[in-house]
DNA sequence: CATTGAACTATGCAATGCAAAGTACTGGAA
DNA sequence: TTCCAGTACTTTGCATTGCATAGTTCAATG
């Protein structure tokens, strides 16, 4: 039982609301939705981030195109679907109603 | 990918942080529990607060008492530790840097 | 003694974050 | 050309936890 172990836990769930917000601002490929997560203070690994996006997309949340960059390998380009934004809309209500039920429980002190 | 299994995901770890906070108010049984984090509208069964309240305890972090009832069997009454108080403070830290991690990368839009 | 209800216990599954190792492509240095 | 470093993406396996489900124990009541 250490505070590692629990910020792994809380993260779970969380992580996939985050990413289809970010993508809600416009397409994006890993390693911006990496730094953008970091700028948030929410660090992500690639064995993390990478296996999230796949399964986001075979369900239909996510698209994703290749295009060539400047230097290194091609990228994969991520854009969120119709499906995804109204999911997003369902998970910021989940998320909110998490939110409400940890500040009853802490009240009252 | 449904709405519930999201829902399931994003408690996870989060219970831990509701409970001990409700048990620094003072000791509790399980079904007082129970009642509380419906109140905070969180639904929790048996299955999990139980085994919960067993890992919670086997790390030293919660302490219980046996006491008769006036009907039905004797109950636990739970109470929570230093090393709990401790804990739940670290907790703490942990909800509110991922409700700031949440809500930034939610911004923006 | 049987039944009912409250309280507690135990078993097994599914989902996810993460560590760790691996693959593939590009460009530059030797 | 061959080797190496850096970037991008993939794969495998593990640990943890919420939950469904079923089972056990105890006291009170008829």
């Amino acid at each position: 039982m250490d505070i590692e172990n629990a910020k792994a836990q809380m993260r779970k769930g969380v992580l996939e609301f985050c990413i289809l917000g970010i993508l809600k601002r416009g397409e994006a490929y890993p390693s911006d939705i990496m730094a953008t997560l970091k700028e948030a203070k929410l660090i992500v690994v690639e064995g993390t981030l990478y296996p999230l996006l796949t399964r986001l997309k075979n369900d239909g949340l996510l698209n994703y195109r290749w295009e060539e960059s400047q230097q290194g390998p091609p990228r994969k380009y991520y854009s969120i679907t119709d499906s995804g934004i109204q999911f997003h809309s369902e998970l910021k209500n989940t998320w909110d109603e998490l939110s409400y039920a940890v500040k009853q429980s802490q009240k009252l002190q």
